[in-house]
DNA sequence: CGTCGTGTTGAATCTTTAG
DNA sequence: TCTAAAGATTCAACACGAC
């Protein structure tokens, strides 16, 4: 836990293990990367903070009251100020960086844009952007914007013709029923069980990542031994996964409060043995596909008819996805229900298409769409 | 199609529909929009050149060649070019769109970062990021990377302060099985029947949108009747899917080919009728109707009884329109909000009548009213 | 030991109108 | 351009107690 290590220039294939491997340096990030040895790091993964520029407070329906990032940490006076700090932790990040090492960074659309473009400014070179796609997002309370529902990493390396670094291709194909792994990843967010939390039964930190995010990041972009770094390391997920999956980690954060969580949280992980480390992941299934997905895909056209399977009730599709029947206009669901007098009703049976082979539930064309769904992908 | 049009600050309510409105300008898009009148458009959508960057030709396994974009007008000598270019056509933008307006930019991790940056450097505010998940992507051909299976778009409103921006949230809530529309979208690249091609069979356009795309963001963000603008029309699946769905549309490009080949593509397209267009909306749209109005018209009589749904509160509606609890007069909102201890509350969906019915939230007797209103009107 | 009902919570740039 | 008031708004998990 010494920050102060001679430094040296030897691409970090040293013989004996350096003092700061696996452990958690306190301290400002960028003093503290400057203390490291350069071209010593294999990976790097980032989750700085993110700038939300949030107003006043937040209430949900129920009148209880989000609980805002509205740590210090996450304060800046302007997107210069930002860029600033931005700017100044990737550089010193890049100086510790192997020449083939890469970078992650996750950020939401406050601070990512603000990132990238840092990013290819000092001179990284972007392999990929790979979205956070969350299961269990928080909703928009207000209904005035589309459901936050997902976040954005960057994955670059640190210069564009660094040649070699890691990516485990084949593994990640394997894992992934023999198709190529997407940009486009589905995890559940932090809660339960693995979400760390005080005594007084509260979260320990505000944003705790899943360890499945991290395990899908280090088993694609490293191999075991590999030495991670994470410069806002917060309650310690990368270090705690990276130590799993039986690769060294460096962290750097400032708060002792989030430093002893981690160190007890990593203290506590059983590293897997070598044969469990070949391969893990695997595909999530996610069959949902709405009635607005019909209408865009060409299967039922704004205008057509809906019967019931009687013939005593329709209604007719407009443009925007909703049905309308008895001068009111909704989901497929709530106009069943009007119309048979229900509280409640599945649209998908309950509604037919009128066509030459006769009346047909939408569900059969919800099927087709899914098959096209499956081949497609 | 005629780009010179006088100058004119009017916010575009004229009576005489504009002489640029429905047309393809032809020309560059910065001098083509300083040609429009201010405050003139209600959406824009931009897919703008991705600043590519490719090295030399990408070889298939096979070793065909891979057709990719390296057309004239995606070649940028470096990122400040680039973010030159981007300022100018985003502030060209900001200039012609109307005050509640918004504007959407499509783009790959290529370019999306500059232009997240610009957009906000320039004072727009950004309002989601949204990620089309493309169930066809093209592979990654060489296994250095994931496949890149999505682009990035960016909605953002005018200023950070902009009211009433337009969003069909409840429309788009109905249509996706009753739950809100998320920040991730699926939908199939542009390819088969409705992807434009020559006489030599070769594709007209290089990135040809699909019309599902646009048609799921032209029914989020706009009304029928509304202008919309796209500054890169390229092939002009803008303006199909905005004459479709009743928009205006006006559309900037400087290639005479691509310009023939939307015209005749727009030139074909049927709109759909009023009925099918109807966007369905929530109580937001809904006249106000204040809750002494329920007393004069006799629904509420002074001395009744309001309880919450669970029968926890109770409050005496007065002949003035104020309801008593607590010892404390005032709206249904405040005192709701009193009773409960809350800072607000919605008095309509909290206070029920209790009659032969049972308990019946107050708000069903505005909806009476409200139907009484638009037949007697 | 389940099931059901109730309550809590998560990186959030989250309203509109009248006066 | 202010302030005050009206009024609109949530999805998936998890935890916990009652039964």
């Amino acid at each position: 836990m010494s920050p102060r290590v001679s430094l040296c220039d030897v691409p970090s294939v040293s013989a004996a293990p350096a003092s700061w491997l696996d452990t958690i340096i306190k301290g400002d990030c960028v003093a503290a990367l400057e203390a490291l040895p350069a071209h010593s790091v294999d990976v790097i993964f980032a989750d700085p903070p993110y700038n939300l520029q949030l107003g006043g407070d937040l209430m949900r329906p129920d009148q209880s009251m989000v609980n805002a990032v509205d740590d210090h940490w996450d304060q800046f006076a302007s997107f210069e100020a930002y860029d600033a700090f931005t700017r100044a932790w990737l550089l010193a990040c890049r100086r510790v960086l192997k020449p083939n090492g890469t970078i992650w960074v996750i950020g939401s659309y406050h601070n990512i844009f603000r990132v990238g473009s840092s990013l290819q400014d000092i001179g990284y070179w972007l392999l990929n952007d790979i979205v956070w796609r969350k299961t269990n997002p928080m909703p928009n309370f207000r209904g005035r914007r589309f459901q936050n529902a997902h976040e954005t990493m960057i994955w670059a390396s640190r210069d564009q013709n660094a040649k070699g670094y890691t990516f485990n291709y084949e593994a990640l194909k394997a894992a992934n029923d023999d198709v190529q792994m997407r940009s486009d990843w589905l995890f559940p967010i932090c809660t339960g069980g693995e979400r760390l939390k005080g005594d007084d039964g509260k979260k320990v930190h505000p944003t705790q990542k899943p360890e499945a995010l991290l395990a899908r990041i280090l088993m694609a972009s490293s191999k075991p031994g590999d030495v991670i770094l994470d410069p806002f390391f917060g309650s310690g997920t990368t270090g705690a996964v990276a130590r799993r999956l039986g690769r060294h980690f460096v962290g750097i954060e400032r708060e002792q409060e989030y430093i002893d969580a981690a160190r007890a949280r990593i203290d506590a992980v059983e590293p897997l043995g070598k044969a469990e480390l070949t391969v893990m992941t695997g595909k999530r299934a996610e069959p949902r596909v709405a009635f607005n997905v019909l209408m865009e895909s060409g299967h039922i056209k704004p205008g057509e008819v809906l019967h019931d399977a009687r013939r005593r009730h329709k209604a007719i599709v407009r443009a925007d996805g909703t049905i309308f029947a008895n001068g009111q206009a909704g989901s497929i669901h709530k106009i069943g229900a009007l119309v048979q007098g229900f509280d409640a009703c599945n649209g998908w049976t309950f509604w037919h298409t009128d066509r030459s082979e006769g009346l047909k539930p939408i569900d059969d064309l919800r099927s087709i769409v899914r098959a096209d769904m499956a081949r497609a992908s």
